[in-house]
Parts: C-alpha cells; sequence; structure tokens
DNA sequence: CGCCCTGTTGACAAAGGTCAACTAGCGTGG
DNA sequence: CCACGCTAGTTGACCTTTGTCAACAGGGCG
C-alpha cells in the first residue's frame, strides 16, 4: 500500500551490506554469499525442502508463507522480509524449510550453502553462536504455533494436542485459559473444541489432563 | 496438558549450561548470568518497561503475553519458555520489552545487564554477532503484527496502515490478498474494513493506494 | 465441610468467512 | 492504437463459527 515514497536501504555492493562487512570485504575478507536474482512471484525457497542455503535479501520484498495443508497460494502468508533481513536461517538448526519464500517483487539475494554460513559465523562454542543457535531454535518453535492461527477451533486444538505432547512443553500444568489464549481463543471455545473431540474419540479429557486416545483420528482432524 | 511424563532438562549448574560452558566456566570463565528465582505467577518483565535485563531460562515455565491495550491479565499469550530458551533479548536491539514474561511455575532463571551481555558476545562485527542483531531485529518486528491476531478486523487493519507507514514496510506494492492473508483475514474482509475506516474518514483509499486522512481517527480506531 | 477458583455447558448475538456477481485497471495481441 | 480479456479488488446476501453472558459443577485448600 502507499507507493513508496521512502527510499528502502539496498545494499548494492558488498562493502556496504552488512554481511560483507561482517566478512572482512575490504579488508582482504571475502564473502561466502554470493549474488542470485529471482523474478517477481519466483520462489526462493519451498516448504519442507532440505533447508541447504541461507539467504540474505539485499533488494525486493520475499513473502513466507506456511501453507498448513491448505491449497491455496497465498494463504497462511506469515511476514513480509525486505532488504537487510536473512531467509532460511532455520537451515542452522534444521534440515527443512519451515515455510516457502517468494518473490514479491523482482529482488536479489544473496545465497550461501548452510557449511559455509556455518564456517562464516565462527566457533559454535562463541557466546554469540550459542545465543544465535538459541534463539533460532526458540524461533522454530514457536513458528508452527503461529500457524495455528489458521483453522478452525478443533484443527488448532487438534494441532496443539499433536505437537505439545511429544515434547511434553507443558511440564504438565499449563492452566487451560493460557492455552486458550496461546491458540487465540476463548477458554470456552477450547473446552468445546475438547468436548468435540473427546466425542469423536481422538482424545480423552478431563480437568485437568488431556490424552490422546487416537492418534489416526486426532491427525485427521487437525487436517493432516 | 498432559501431566509431565517427559524429563525436562533443567541446567542447574553453569557447567552443565549451555550459557556457562560458553562462558568458559569450568576453564577460568565467568558467566555474567547470576540465579534468580521467581515464584509461580509473579513478573519476571513487563511489557513497555525499560529494556534493562536479559534473562535465561534454566528451570520452570515462563509464558509470555502482549497486552495490546487489554486488560486481562492473560489476554494475549504469545508463547511458553521453558529451559534453555533466552528472555529479553530484545534488550540488545530496543529500549523497552516487547511482551511481558510472567512464571508459570516457579523458576530459575539467570539474569544480566544489558551492557554484560553485550560484552559477554563479543565484538559487534563478528559475523555470529552481526546475524543474532538481525535476527533479533527481524524478529522485533514480527511481534507486534502477532500481536494483531486479536481484535476485530477493522481494529488489525487500522493498526497495519498505522505501523506500516512509517517503516514503508511495503516497497509500495503489496498485493492487497498478501496483505489481507499476513492479518489474518480473508480479502473480502480487507475491503470491508479499509472501506469502512474511509467511510469513518480516517484514510482514504482507492485500488492501489492507501492514504492516511486523519491519524488521529486511526489511532483511534486502532484502539491505541 | 464449605468456599473459591477453574473449567464446562447452554442460549444468543455478532463478526467474519463463503459464494456470487460485478468493475476497474492493466497487459496483450490484433 | 484500440479492444478484448484477464486478474485483483469490491460489494452484497447469507450462513457458519466464535465470542459473550450466565448458570453450573468438579477439585483443592483453608
Amino acid at each position: 500500500m502507499q507507493r513508496a515514497s521512502i527510499e528502502h536501504p539496498k545494499f548494492q555492493s558488498c562493502f556496504s551490506c552488512p554481511v560483507g562487512r561482517a566478512a572482512g570485504v575490504g579488508q582482504g575478507g571475502r564473502c561466502v554469499f554470493v549474488d542470485r536474482h529471482r523474478g517477481r512471484s519466483e520462489y526462493v525457497y519451498i516448504e519442507g525442502e532440505a533447508a541447504e542455503h541461507v539467504w540474505f535479501v539485499k533488494r525486493g520484498q520475499v513473502v513466507l508463507t506456511q501453507s498448513a495443508g491448505d491449497t491455496n497460494r497465498d494463504a497462511g502468508a506469515r511476514a513480509i522480509r525486505g532488504p537487510g533481513a536473512f531467509l532460511g536461517l532455520e537451515a542452522l538448526v534444521r534440515h527443512t524449510y519451515l515455510d516457502t519464500a517468494r518473490a514479491l517483487t523482482d529482488v536479489t539475494l544473496c545465497g550461501a550453502a548452510r557449511a559455509d554460513v556455518d564456517a562464516w559465523l565462527g566457533p559454535s562454542e562463541a557466546p554469540a553462536r550459542a545465543a544465535l543457535q538459541q534463539v533460532l531454535l526458540t524461533m522454530c518453535g514457536d513458528i508452527p504455533r503461529g500457524a495455528s492461527a489458521d483453522g478452525s477451533s478443533v484443527v488448532r486444538v487438534a494441532r496443539w494436542i499433536l505437537d505439545d505432547s511429544p515434547t511434553a512443553q507443558n511440564g504438565g500444568s499449563v492452566p487451560r485459559h493460557v492455552v486458550a489464549n496461546l491458540l487465540g481463543m476463548v477458554p470456552e471455545t477450547l473446552s468445546r473444541a475438547l468436548a468435540q473431540l473427546a466425542r469423536s474419540g481422538a482424545i480423552q479429557v478431563t480437568r485437568q489432563e488431556v490424552k490422546i486416545r487416537n492418534p489416526q483420528a486426532l491427525r485427521a482432524a487437525a487436517g493432516l
């Protein structure tokens, strides 16, 4: 919206690019990232694909989407990334991409293979590295939950039970109204959704715990 | 839900804690983080407060909420953080906390002042540091948008116009159906919301651009 | 033992999604 | 250069889903 009046940073040269500078370009360093272009509405990477590359946006806009099983091409848009942002950093902590990145305009990207980025970032025991790792892990953990913003209440609830029970994220007792909030609904709705899943036999529910009865059915209810 | 069956990591000692190890505890290093405790439902920090400390969770669960003007104590729960996660990292890139952190159980946290964390992380030109910085900035940019998952469609739209126009996030032309998706609504609803804001005189809208007419009214419509 | 807090259930209202028809703007090809 | 057709966006009618309000019930704690 609103035709651009503000000039965006563009990082056309590695000398002005933060990544280039951090790599020491100009002081004999060489940047592991190399320029690539993508035309409007071309894909940078696709959700679920092996995460082999990390990208840095120099120019243009990229939209991040999560299908969540949806067929609609841009259902589940999650964020827009412009110049200066990294894309696909999840490559550093997992093996597949969490979302799909598609060019919204013509874009200039800098890409690098996971191993090269890894080397560029320096020793993995370094504090900054450890912190980065931790932040990325947290981010990856949050994103699926964010995705659950779409879909009906039962779908969201089913999905939540499914990916929360393995990680046992909640040390046993996250109060139900907090859960409801986390899922973007009101406690009453959570209660109803649980009741419905229970009626279908997928789960068994009491006031203080939820037990999975029929994982198959639960997955089906989650639309997976 | 589901009484804990899986044992959570606890990082009781600095020797086993990733942060402690990255600080070189055991090899003569000293960790800048120091232990603190919080009882169930005590606050760690509050949204909007000066961001002076960064925390690391060693034991227990913390819930992150964003009021978004809401008075309800746990409306707008955003995420749950368990052992191994950092809290309040936004201190590294901004001056106030973006959300409120409240203990969900009794927790053990390690806290450190911003400056100490900064020193601990090492030279700011280091690649890992630059990447961390970038990721944090991106995160901080995304969070407000995520918050907008709550509220009526006009509120969300008003909020979006408001915080998107300064950053001019969209280089001029993010297609409207993408925006709609980003805001978690269907294009028709975005259209209606825009129409309503236009009717109230807050904005002026054509098929390809949105102009702010009356910032005052727009802010009011956004509930700010 | 009784109170209080948290969660459950029901009835109702309202917000938003769906489907369908229509229009503006833009690109393409004659 | 104009006309056609396509895509994105808009508007209306309708219906489903979810939030709201209120009454109620199970469990834990004093």
